[in-house]
DNA sequence: CGCTGGCACTCGGACGGACAGAGTGCCAGG
DNA sequence: CCTGGCACTCTGTCCGTCCGAGTGCCAGCG
């Protein structure tokens, strides 16, 4: 096991490598840190620190920049996470408080955290899977042509056209709304299916092909706008990068794009608390470099959604953690009012 | 005026520099175009083209680079618009028409045009201004809460919270449904405050109050609603912007975020027609060392919205053109059918 | 009059050696 | 177990040299 000084150094380390983005040798490290030993002894110190795997020198002779490992100790042990200000939470709550609707509430948030980080901020939009239904709208466009309009507790908005086997009279259309809503409204998603399963027993034989189609395509938005969509910001923080440009940048640059990549990233995060990857723990190669701070957020106790930055490994942990937190919490509190 | 090789000597300097991304001379340029003259002759041509300000040269004795108005005149005089081959076309056909809904038809349009000319694209939803109202719902969420639903004819939904100033009954809410579409399906956004101006009229003195309310929620939404919305994408090809990196992506990446910028950017843009705007010709500073080519796409005649991508000046101008004109054609298709 | 070949000139980029500085590992002594 | 000292290694930088690409100009040719 590693002594407390060696771990103090490592924190030590880390922290001037952040500051810096420069190895950090035994010398440096004792003045800007009073450790009260000398260099040599810090020297010993990270040659331990080295062979256990936490640091790494790029070079022969040259400063000993974390490993992946190293910033993985430092998240875990040696680092907490730093709270927001006073004004910097007055100012968060600020902002988010101006949003208008849903869009506008992720937008800000997507902002905010890119702004508070500097960093790459990515949000989910609330998922539908722990919400529940509001209301179900159905609008006739044309004798055979419905809209189907489903509106959730979270503000969100979702229409599908349905094309109906046969013309559908409006006496109809609102009988089956009634049926419909009585059935589902403030119901969970998960639930849907089952109660409406027996709905097209009660209508007319020729209603009936319709119904069932109205239901199949309700039952599809419910499934697949589970494929959440998110919404990044921040991205021109990625010039702060480092100095090795193009090579680093591109593949994050196109993770980015790729939603679905980023959907699974955050998907893979755990459910509950706040989650650091670190560089090689993400499975994607082209985040190998990068860190992915994520965490849950809701309006309840239960998250429905995630949000988190992405940045370089080198990143100030204990700060970013602190902004996701705080971002997360006063993005609960704006869905639970709305 | 300038002779027809001197013409002819700018375009090959620019074909060339487009494709080295290196300052080109005197030499490289007899040996790669048969132009019938010598070196030195290029070098009087060349020398005179300079005098104009058609080209430069980045330092004494290195090849020549056109100026944006070098590429100016390249666009206006030497350069035609490359059309798409035959399968190209068949496939943006093809990888449009998998598209479900509006939603979709942007994100693959971005995606297809950020592949085809391999840099970012920028397509703008298709606007409210010129599109008619296909249908405004309104449902009741609560004895003093509505939600408006308004449905364009371009498929796009927009949706507000209404609060009451007083309860209002489903018999109200039913007539007010009946009437307001009555008034305004169908009819273009401008019309509309002119359409429903008197409707309060005809209700009685308790719910004329809630009336007026939804009006002008539903006005709001036609008006704010026009802060067209855009979506982005292909920035991972700024990686091939240039070598000397952060600092030129920097700019492009931080514009690229403030949709503002970009709706202004193609808001200047000619109403009809292609159009490109240069370098310097850019209004927004950041994009001075960029390029925009833009174009407007619709379902009828008439443009709805704009979509075009942003890369540096040194673009394939032609091939870039065609391509962007290809999308817009076959999108404006899309939205015709659906 | 315009094109051409020749020539001197300029300048940037590549190459290579010298050098300074930072950092290390190791060792002997406290 | 810590510390100071010492030799070593490596990188980054500076500088001088050289090469090549490209230019501008000029005299000559058709």
């Amino acid at each position: 096991m590693l002594s407390e000084r060696r771990l103090q150094v490592l924190r030590a380390i880390v922290q001037d490598y952040v500051g810096t983005e420069e190895p950090v040798g035994s010398k440096a490290l004792t003045e800007r840190h009073n450790l009260g030993v000398s260099p040599a002894t810090v020297r010993n110190d990270m040659a331990a620190l080295e062979d256990e795997g936490f640091i790494a020198q790029p070079h022969t002779s040259a400063g000993r920049i974390p490993t992946d490992k190293g910033y993985r100790l430092f998240v875990d042990k040696l680092a907490g996470v730093k709270p927001m200000t006073a004004p910097e939470r007055r100012a968060i709550q600020n902002f988010l408080d101006g949003a208008v609707d849903l869009d506008d509430v992720v937008a800000r948030t997507v902002r905010l955290l890119a702004q508070l980080t500097r960093q790459v901020a990515v949000v989910q939009y609330p998922s539908l899977t722990r919400s529940t239904v509001r209301h179900v709208e159905l609008l006739s466009l044309a004798p055979a042509r419905l809209m189907l309009v489903l509106i959730t507790d979270t503000g969100r908005v979702e229409q599908r056209l349905v094309d109906c086997p046969a013309p559908f009279g409006e006496a109809s259309l609102a009988d089956l709304r009634a049926r419909l809503n009585s059935r589902v409204a403030g119901r969970r998603f998960a639930d849907v299916p089952r109660l409406v399963e027996d709905l097209p027993e009660g209508f007319d034989v020729e209603d009936r092909g319709t119904v069932a189609t109205v239901l199949s395509t309700l039952l599809e938005t419910l499934v697949e706008e589970n494929e959440e969509r998110l919404m990044i910001g921040g991205t021109a923080n990625l010039t702060r990068f480092g100095h090795d440009f193009p090579l680093t940048i591109r593949p994050v640059l196109e993770a980015l794009e790729e939603q679905v990549v980023l959907l699974k990233l955050l998907g893979e995060a755990g459910d509950s608390g706040m989650t650091v990857r670190i560089g090689h723990e993400n499975a994607y190669e082209g985040l190998n470099s990068t860190s992915v701070v994520s965490v849950g957020y809701g309006s309840g106790g239960e998250a429905v959604a995630k949000l988190g930055v992405v940045g370089p490994t080198r990143m100030d942990y204990p700060g970013t953690m602190g902004a996701v937190r705080a971002v997360a919490r006063y993005v609960g509190q704006i869905l639970a009012e709305s």
